[in-house]
DNA sequence: CTGTATCCTAAGCGATACTG
DNA sequence: CAGTATCGCTTAGGATACAG
């Protein structure tokens, strides 16, 4: 498998080459992760195994529509598992996969990197609106 | 500084609380970092401080538009120095800050492993679309 | 070359009502 | 309880034309 990052070329070392085309499958990984709500609901499903109010309530300005949505997709791509009980009225519970798991690594180091330089961001942003 | 991290709780190990609420500045930057270019802006970045021009020849499907604001929200942020060479016609040279090289750090970690996942992740969706 | 301004479309998302 | 269907708004973002 090809490399992903193709930074700087050992036969061009002056001149950047296109990275990610259209079509690259990172791409579109990143472009889901980067969803309004696909982090979010990872991160709360880190915490255990869920049903779906749950999930409502832990993400308090999600909409149904967008929680079905959101976990029908990361069903879809394996990171999340879906189990329904039949009682009634049935439950169905949410699980991290392996897959799912695996993902938090890289993004909760992400969100903690997020977490610790929000400040210095803020900072910049108040200087940056000031000079200008 | 608050640990953003609010996952289970020790009083009460069966509930998961709310993670992030509506106006968490960690929201925010995931945001950011999320849009369809700023990651792939700072991927190139990363390999050498360039022009505009030459963003523009790296990054083959992005629209001047797009650049320009992207860049404009980096810079703000802090993430990204402009600086101008008053030569004629005008040349204007981007290149990451220590901020800036600091998030490539987790988010090169989020794309090696979309990178290495990206096979799991097409099975899966075969698989799932397969079965329904 | 490096932008800015305007217009316009497509996608994302929320609100609401309905269903097994 | 756990969804689905429909609607309509709002925003992201592409195309194009213009400017310093």
């Amino acid at each position: 498998m090809e490399p992903a990052l193709d930074t700087v070329s050992a036969e061009r070392p002056s001149q950047a080459r296109p990275v990610y085309t259209e079509n690259c499958p990172v791409r579109e990984i990143l472009d889901q992760i980067g969803d309004k709500w696909t982090t979010l609901i990872l991160l709360t499903l880190a915490a255990q195994p869920q049903r779906f109010s749950q999930l409502m309530r832990a993400v308090p300005d999600i909409s149904k529509r967008m929680l079905t949505q959101t976990l029908r997709n990361l069903e879809r791509d394996g990171m999340v598992e879906r189990t329904v009980f039949p009682t009634k009225p049935p439950s169905v519970e949410y699980a991290l996969s392996p897959l799912g798991r695996s993902v938090l690594v890289p993004l909760g180091a992400l969100v903690a990197w997020a977490d610790s330089h929000h400040a210095a961001i803020k900072a910049a942003r108040r200087e940056f609106d000031g000079v200008r």
